[in-house]
DNA sequence: CCCCAGGCTTTTC
DNA sequence: GAAAAGCATGGG
């Protein structure tokens, strides 16, 4: 399935949920559709998926696997021939995690997840959503190679939209804006002011997505995109935050990525790399330049 | 002590 | 309009 390790895919920074199983540390475990799944890292290209179940989402397991780890996309052609030509020495650092994959998750997980990455350490963005898990989702009892544990499922936007915000702070970082706004927005969920689903639809302008999801306190252009992209599958989005712009600048010699940041210069970066990049994966291969700027350039290893 | 972390909102010029 | 301050905590 792939040449780069299941961690550097799980853990890369698209997704909380994952963890290192409690009890068989070769094991990755998340709860998915209400019920756990394991993955192992097996030799060569292999991967080990453990589940008590044959479907998930009503998809049968083997098609859903395909589809949560967009093995659908060809990734020869997420970036341009014209980048190996501009760019040689960086393909030489970036060929080794080009198979890094971008995760198809769900919306409003990947909403909640990415309302808590605000300006501070991945470590301290897990901790929060791990929180939120067990003291909003629902307990589920999980028994896995012999051994019993419980996990909890996300907080349904029912759940969270009912919470309490001064308590609900407790599990974010005590910051209590960022609560008021998981309440906020879960709150809009419920009464479908906000429609994930149909925010689905591939034919609206990326534009007009970020605008739309932007309308929400606590939710700017670049928790927009990442909601478009690792929520919504929608692959041409490019998220900018304070590594991306750190590489626009060093490896692309970006103007906008040295001026202070602001929405114009945000617009400025995401056109530029749109000329550097193919923009129906822009990104996807912004996940990946992110990935490995995180490694090569600032040796964070641990996330 | 400082600055930086997958930013956003509010205030101030 | 753009720029700065405030939010909150952990790690280097």
């Amino acid at each position: 399935m792939c040449n780069i390790s299941i961690k550097d895919i799980l853990f890369s920074g698209q997704s909380f949920l994952w963890n290192v199983h409690a009890f068989d540390k070769d094991y990755y475990c998340s709860i998915i559709d209400s019920s756990p799944v394991f993955i192992k890292q097996l030799s060569g290209n292999e991967i080990e998926i453990n589940s008590t179940r044959n479907e998930f989402y009503g998809v049968p397991l083997q098609e859903f696997i395909r589809t949560y780890f967009s093995l659908d996309i060809d990734t020869c052609n997420v970036f341009p021939e014209t980048f190996l030509l501009s760019h040689p020495e960086l393909w030489k650092l970036l060929e080794e995690y080009f198979p890094l994959r971008i995760l198809r998750q769900d919306p409003f997980e990947t909403m909640i997840m990415f309302m808590c990455a605000q300006g501070i350490g991945m470590h301290l963005i897990r901790k929060q959503v791990a929180m939120l898990t067990e003291n909003y989702g629902e307990a589920i009892p999980v028994t896995f190679k012999g051994k019993s544990l419980v996990l909890h499922n996300f907080p349904t936007p029912q759940r969270l939209a009912a919470a309490d915000p001064f308590t609900l702070s407790r599990c974010t970082n005590n910051n209590r804006l960022r609560a008021a706004n998981i309440i906020s927005a879960s709150r809009r969920i419920v009464e479908g002011s906000i429609d994930l689903d149909s925010l689905r639809n591939k034919q609206m302008p990326l534009d007009e997505l970020r605008l739309t999801l932007s309308q929400n306190s606590g939710i700017g252009f670049k928790i927009a995109d990442c909601i478009a992209l690792f929520g919504l599958g929608r692959f041409d989005a490019f998220p900018i935050d304070t590594h991306v712009r750190q590489y626009l600048g060093t490896w692309f010699k970006s103007a906008a990525a040295l001026r202070s940041l602001s929405p114009a210069t945000y617009l400025m970066m995401d056109a530029e790399a749109r000329t550097l990049l193919n923009p129906e994966f822009a990104g996807y291969a912004g996940h990946i330049l992110f990935h490995c700027w995180r490694k090569e350039i600032k040796k964070l290893r641990s996330f």
